[in-house]
DNA sequence: CTAATAGTGTCTTTTAGACAATATTAA
DNA sequence: TTAATATTGTCTAAAAGACACTATTAG
């Protein structure tokens, strides 16, 4: 409808964007990055106690420059033909081998100086994968994927309250610190990260800052210490922890995926209670477990 | 700890980086584009009734192609030494000479075609700012910005159940269509947003599209109905609305800003129930309201 | 007095928390 | 039989929903 509209040239709009030159303005690169969560069993040597589980996140270590060494979250640069989450999915298949799986959009990092290199701006995805598929990637070619167990812990917590005295009106600053430890075999990696929420009359300015960090590269901890939080904030209210599930599964198993994510126990009864919409039954038990055997559920599509 | 890691060039990490060459891979360009929100009160005939409340939405007209004559949100390319964020405070600023808001990054849209001229990621974020301090801006030198007053229709609801044949399993495509009528004097913009949710065995794919457009420039109608489904998802369960609220306000005004977004009403004695710890008591009072004054409250900084 | 909003009390319903009782299995 | 988990029931406590009653003001 507005085809023959012309600009102060007197250009239309094809002939506008026929004669377009990109100009030569810096552009950032663009790189997907992923945060890969999988809740594994360890082994347990009682036959009759269910393994315990924990939270994984699958690393890769660099084997060029810069961070060499390091370990790092899998992701690529995001190409001109493809969306970010495209990248996303296309890294996460090179990666893993795994197609279908839950995949959402976290945060667009871009502090400048985040890539020692050159301008490069992280566009994260948080990918919830089963278990059952994770594929142990044999080192192949080039980089090594791993998985490694993580530990988020909140080690402080503090919040100080300021008279503003130039501006009126009051200014809250609560500080955080979280301890971020993930571990493999022998290798550990460690970091401590803050979460700073700054609060005045109208402004509510939350900040996270790497405060140690011991072979991660990049930012990837600040990125890591991110998903987390949104995992665990997600979880409660939403089917998130149904995306780690096999195809069938026991509550309990369900409720242990809950647990390992909050860093929490729960009651059984409330919990069944409170999931009962999210699955449904199967006919099928599990069998020679050495206690009574649980009904195995699936995740409901429809409803609500 | 690793300053004396070769790669396999025998270069140590200062020797790479000093030597590194960026490369002519082709570069996205990046702009900040903000969705900015703001409760305004409508004209009130009668003198003891309170004002309406309507939300609104800021846009500019664009003056240049491509959409020229179209309304955009608010926006800019990053540049190369300051964050996203930092890019969007910056256009804040300009647009509306407001400085101290709340914003919150909402998501990055990357579909290679989003813009005609070239590839352009829109890191987009949610402003919130208080109608007190809405400065009406008289058409300035190029472009004029307008707040726009909102309505966001669910027009249709529609699940397809789909027995999957090749793969095995179910898969539930649930397909919701809202209308998004943006207006200002005898300006209406109204767009037809679609949004998919395709869950199948580990996968839930969550899909916008626009399917009808009159108006807004570029994929700003999928922004604007992305920002709101935000903002009133996170309405519910933060303090989120206080950011929209002069410095002083009274819980029926606060009520108004929650039912706008909420688009329902609400219980009084509930509704203040809910909110109690978001907000604490000051001495004053309205006045001069042709009925009973009504006490004036403040956002709370200290407490959860 | 009136028409409006302000503010509170209370009953009901729903949801969450806590815990206990009973069921079932492989070794 | 035993040591484990599975499953359900029930009581209590807290939160949400619904509604009604009383208070206060400018005109």
């Amino acid at each position: 409808m507005k085809k023959e509209l012309r600009d102060r040239n007197g250009l239309t709009e094809a002939e506008y964007l026929s004669s377009y030159e990109p100009g030569d303005y810096v552009r950032p690169s663009v790189a997907a990055d992923m945060v890969i969560f999988t809740v594994m069993e360890t082994e347990e040597e009682n036959y009759r106690k269910l393994p315990e589980k924990e939270l994984e996140v699958l690393l890769i270590q660099r084997g060029v420059h810069p961070y060499l060494g390091c370990w790092a979250l899998p992701g690529g640069f995001v190409r001109p033909d493809e969306t970010t989450e495209a990248a996303a999915k296309r890294e996460l298949k090179e990666e893993t081998g795994v197609d279908h799986v839950y995949l959402e959009q976290l945060y667009t990092f871009s502090e400048p100086e985040r890539d020692p290199r050159t301008w490069v701006m992280s566009c994260s995805y948080m990918a919830l994968i089963d278990s059952s598929k994770v594929w142990v990637s044999a080192g192949d070619d080039a980089d090594q994927a791993v998985w490694f167990r993580t530990s988020f812990r909140l080690m402080d917590e503090h919040i100080e309250y300021r008279k503003n005295m130039t501006y009126d009106g009051m200014k809250t600053i609560r500080t955080k610190r979280y301890e971020l430890e993930l571990s493999h075999e022998d290798v550990v990696l460690r970091s401590m990260i803050e979460k700073k929420i700054v609060k005045t009359e109208h402004e509510t300015v939350t900040e996270y800052r790497i405060l140690e960090n011991d072979g991660l590269a990049f930012d990837h901890a600040k990125i890591i210490a991110y998903a987390l939080e949104r995992l665990k904030g997600k979880v409660e209210y939403t089917d998130l922890a149904l995306h780690m599930m096999p195809k069938e599964f026991t509550l309990t198993q369900l409720q242990q995926v809950y647990e390992v994510i909050l860093g929490k126990t729960l009651l059984k009864a409330a919990f069944r209670r409170k999931i009962a919409h999210l699955v449904e039954e199967t006919d099928s038990f599990t069998e020679n477990e050495g206690h009574r055997p649980s009904r195995l559920f699936r995740r409901k599509l429809e409803e609500e």
